[in-house]
RNA sequence: UCCUCCUUAGCUCAGUUGGUUAGAGCACAUGACUGUUAAUCAUGGGGUCCUAGGUUCAAGCCCUAGAGGGGGAGCCA
């Protein structure tokens, strides 16, 4: 997993351009030749014998600079090299005369792409708040912050595929449109091709969905994991990477109504196994970014100070964004049951000084993120995985455990974010399932073909969900979960 | 959905006890400068003070309602 072979750039033989990109021409000894930049201007500084522009083609967050010769390069064409505007620079690749950079580009001909109106282009050379820029998410990306974000969010993704296919798990695509709404995760977008403008009704005065596409009522997902549960009953160990949608009224930096999840499902596995799968896959992944994003994450590491430093002494984070990347590879998760969970957080100062909001006062009640945050960021200072949490606080397909009371789940935490991960043992005995069912109110026959599983070949089985956006803002070290997606989907909001 | 804070120039913000012509930094434009690093210096243009209504001789400032946004909570990944 070195560093350089991550991005290879100009990796084929044949490039299907004749442009270089910026991260080749920084991995390279290129002295004296001479190449093609195509890229976006940050800043141009000129005097009247020479122009500086700092060009960024995305490829890398550090901009390569470009020297404009006035003799050389019309005043129509420099004046045309805006912040913001698209250039096609040739010229020689030259040793810098200047302090910030070994190498520049001594421009021979630049051809303006595409002009920037400088008086109307909203992005410029300065420190823009994330609220605005989120206004622009169509331009944010043309950012430092946001294009080491969707790199590192690149890097991320395409780490879990590797995970998952050096471990021969098997990659399925799970349905978008489902057809089942008892999948009992959260409220659900309908998907439907009536005019709503006129429902056709049945005798009985109900919507006839019989009318519509697919005849019958239909939904976006809100998880892939029955489906997931199905495919691992034949291929043993498999996993979904899909959108999900979830039409919650939330507003918080943790949740969107669109978001993608990972879903791995295992046949064979154990709630104890299922924990070990979760916590060597994050830390893989994590470990990951930090092999092959390391100027990126350098760059966020200095965002994220600078953001902590505004805040008052005693809130700011211990670590930097490296070590605590470092940290959670380097450490085993602290395991521990709900039970014990509640008797930590019972007899905790903060518990007994009343400083919970909800105090913990017996076992059985839902744990607040207050006492989540608390477990994670002041008690253990490191990733938590609960475990046998309550059956009436948890989903109906969750394997019940021998006292009668608790289920095979699990929730993995992470400071800053609370729930990554949220998993458990599969209840596979027919009879236990059933029983759940009934007692959840979850109509049996829309679920024919998930307990048909348990009918023909049930085995153990196991698996987990993990919030992409969720992982991808604790790697960045980003505040707000509409930051690390491009085009975020939220209450109110479904802008570009 | 609830609690809370915010909304003044393109951006980030200041604006005193309600008082005359609403300010700063950055950005932008023009000029200066023999190699700059978010260059520097000088000059200049730029305002529906979120919207609607109200109180007042007088509202950016006070009151009511609404819209948009931030943070926290709930739901969860």
């Amino acid at each position: 997993m070195a560093g350089k072979a991550f991005f290879p750039i100009n990796y084929s033989p044949m490039a299907f351009n004749k442009r270089v990109k910026i991260k080749a021409v920084l991995d390279q000894d290129l002295i004296g030749q001479e190449i093609t930049l195509m890229g976006w201007v940050r800043t141009k500084r000129s005097n009247k014998n020479v122009s500086f522009i700092a060009l960024n083609d995305g490829s890398i967050i550090t901009n390569y600079q470009v020297v404009a010769d006035p003799n050389l390069i019309s005043e129509e064409v420099l004046k045309k090299c805006s912040t913001g505007a698209c250039l096609k620079v040739t010229g020689t690749v030259v040793a810098s005369q200047g302090a910030g950079q070994s190498s520049e580009l001594n421009a021979k001909s630049i051809e303006i792409l595409g002009e920037a109106d400088p008086e109307k282009y909203p992005l410029q050379p300065k420190k823009h708040s994330l609220e605005f820029l989120r206004d622009i998410a169509h331009l944010r990306m043309r950012t430092n912050t946001f294009s080491a974000v969707f790199r590192v969010r690149h890097a991320l993704a395409f780490a879990v595929h590797k995970y998952f296919n050096d471990k021969a798990f098997f990659y399925i695509h799970t349905p978008i449109i489902t057809g089942s709404d008892a999948e009992g995760a959260g409220e659900m977008f309908r998907v439907t091709t009536l005019d709503l403008k006129k429902l056709p009704t049945t005798s009985e005065g109900a919507i006839d969905f019989k009318q519509d596409f697919f005849e019958k009522e239909t939904n976006l997902t809100v998880s892939g994991q029955l489906e997931g549960e199905l495919a691992a009953m034949a291929l043993g160990e498999i996993y979904t990477f899909g959108p999900t949608f979830r039409a919650e009224n939330s507003n918080t930096t943790r949740h969107l109504a669109e978001f993608w999840m990972i879903e791995p499902e295992m046949a064979f596995y154990d709630a104890e196994d299922n924990q070990n799968l979760a916590e060597d896959f994050l830390k893989y992944v994590i470990q990951y970014a930090l092999n092959n994003c390391a100027e990126d994450l350098n760059f966020l590491a200095q965002r994220a100070l600078e953001e902590e430093n505004t805040k008052p002494a005693d809130q700011r984070a211990e670590l930097g964004l490296i070590e605590k990347l470092k940290f959670v590879v380097e450490n085993d998760f602290v395991r521990l049951t709900y039970t014990e969970a509640i008797d930590i957080l019972r007899n905790s100062n903060h518990n007994k000084k009343k400083k919970f909001q909800y105090l913990i006062e017996e076992w059985g009640a839902d744990l607040q993120s207050e006492h989540e945050r608390y477990l994670v960021e002041k008690h253990f200072k490191k990733p938590v995985i609960l475990t046998d949490y309550p059956k009436q606080i948890k989903a109906f397909y969750m394997r019940q455990n021998e006292d009668g009371k608790t289920v095979a789940a699990m929730d993995i935490l992470f400071p800053g974010i609370g729930e990554i991960v949220g998993g458990s043992q599969r209840e596979e005995r027919m009879d236990k399932l059933t029983q759940r069912m009934q007692e959840m109110h979850i109509p049996e026959e829309e679920l024919w073909w998930y307990l048909d599983t348990r009918r023909f070949g049930a085995t153990p089985h196991a698996g987990f969900g993990l919030g992409f956006e969720r992982m991808v803002l604790f790697v960045t070290g980003m505040g707000n979960i509409r930051d690390v997606i491009a085009f975020p989907r939220t209450p109110g909001n479904a802008e570009f």
